[in-house]
DNA sequence: ATCCTAACGGCACCGAGTGCCACTCTCAAT
DNA sequence: ATTGAGAGTGGCACTCGGTGCCGTTAGGAT
């Protein structure tokens, strides 16, 4: 905790990223040649040139060499709200979908042949699900931190960055479907307008039913 | 095909639910005892008295013993919404939520102590946001099927699914982190509420950026 | 050139999940 | 009552994902 934990030896953060790459491409390579399922772990390691322990020190799961920059991207977003106390809290949200998207449209092939992956591997599904899950808790908590004091600010939050979230993966899905020849952005921003004009017209409060103690977690 | 495929022989219906219910119980019962991940298939198969071969004709995985009633859930919410035809598009997958919250109300212990187990295990976690999905995508598929000629059809519906799901998720947690103590049932209510008010408001189109092709799915 | 340490990879191990098969138990037909 | 068929059962063996352990290696710091 005193200071910078300097690796004294040992790989460098670009030959840990340069491995990295390279084992997620041979999995890749090997996922779509011979599918998800039938593809081992030590197939991947040997295409890779590495050790099958080796693998798992640089994905967690089979299925993280598919998301494995999930952690970043989410990271990223989180950061980019942050930074974003200065806008409206529900426009701050919609830029951060906006910036989820652009990590799709900036590499389609990629884009594609994970969305091709995950449409028919389950264990794949159930990552990408929970890692859509993974925003929206985010965007929740950002909103519900933004909205607090407000009435319902807990409800309203989770609703707004749902409608946020089904927005953009609706957008996404059929930009994917389209084969990535769709204008994404546009029908996003459009989309995220129709949204913020929706998310506006919340009533000011829910009634007396709502006001019953919030409960703080027992468990 | 030409007749009934009754049954010769094997167990009865009502012997299979029987069974099921025996080693889910028990299932449960070293997991709240033991914890979930260090309880083995072979634990609860003895526990249960059955062989560990029979415990995956019960249940696909160990998190099956869990939540081993999803699919039942979710048919029965989709047999709901098919006979719902006659109600208004939204209220009807608003009933629909509030049966869903009602399968949690009909057993709050249970419902409780599912709840822990989900919070402090990742993987049972990762099955519960799945199941949430499938309810998502059921109201969303319904949604668009009555929108449909409408414009925006699948966007509005993806986002007035999310959003009720959103509401309801959100009551419902609050709900079992009081300790199944608030009155979750009209909170769900006046939670809806504002969801159909907000619905109701969506622009009738978004421009032209919405007017392209929507693409018929090619992978 | 040498030291020092993080990373590597091999090994053994655990547990989830599956295919296979012999056994048994129940019911239907005779 | 006997028999035959079929479904459910459970044991066995196997695959494979994931982890702890440890001797070895390689590459940066001095």
């Amino acid at each position: 905790m005193s200071e910078q934990p300097r690796p004294r030896a040992g790989r460098t953060p670009q030959g840990r990223r340069r491995i990295r790459g390279t084992v997620s491409l041979a999995a890749l390579d090997l996922f779509a040649a011979n599918g998800f399922e039938a593809t081992t772990v030590d197939q991947i390691a040997e295409a890779a040139g590495v050790g099958r322990r080796t693998f798992f020190r640089y994905f967690r799961s089979k299925e993280d060499a598919v998301f494995g920059d999930h952690e970043e991207r989410l990271a990223d977003v989180a950061d980019l709200l942050e930074r974003a106390d200065d806008a409206e809290p529900l426009p701050a949200v919609c830029l951060a979908a906006e910036a989820v998207l652009e990590t799709y449209l900036a590499d389609p092939a990629v884009a594609l042949q994970r969305f091709a992956l995950t449409r028919q591997v389950p264990s794949l599904r159930a990552k990408e699900i929970a890692s859509t899950d993974d925003y929206q808790r985010a965007f929740t908590r950002y909103l519900r931190g933004r909205y607090d004091g407000e009435p319902d600010a807990a409800l309203r939050a989770a609703v707004a960055a749902a409608a946020v979230v089904a927005a953009h993966n609706q957008v996404l899905r059929e930009w994917l479907k389209s084969g990535a020849e769709l204008d994404a952005r546009g029908r996003l921003h459009a989309a995220l307008d129709g949204v913020r004009g929706m998310a506006a017209t919340w009533p000011g409060t829910l009634g007396t039913a709502l006001d019953e103690r919030v409960g703080s977690a027992p468990a």
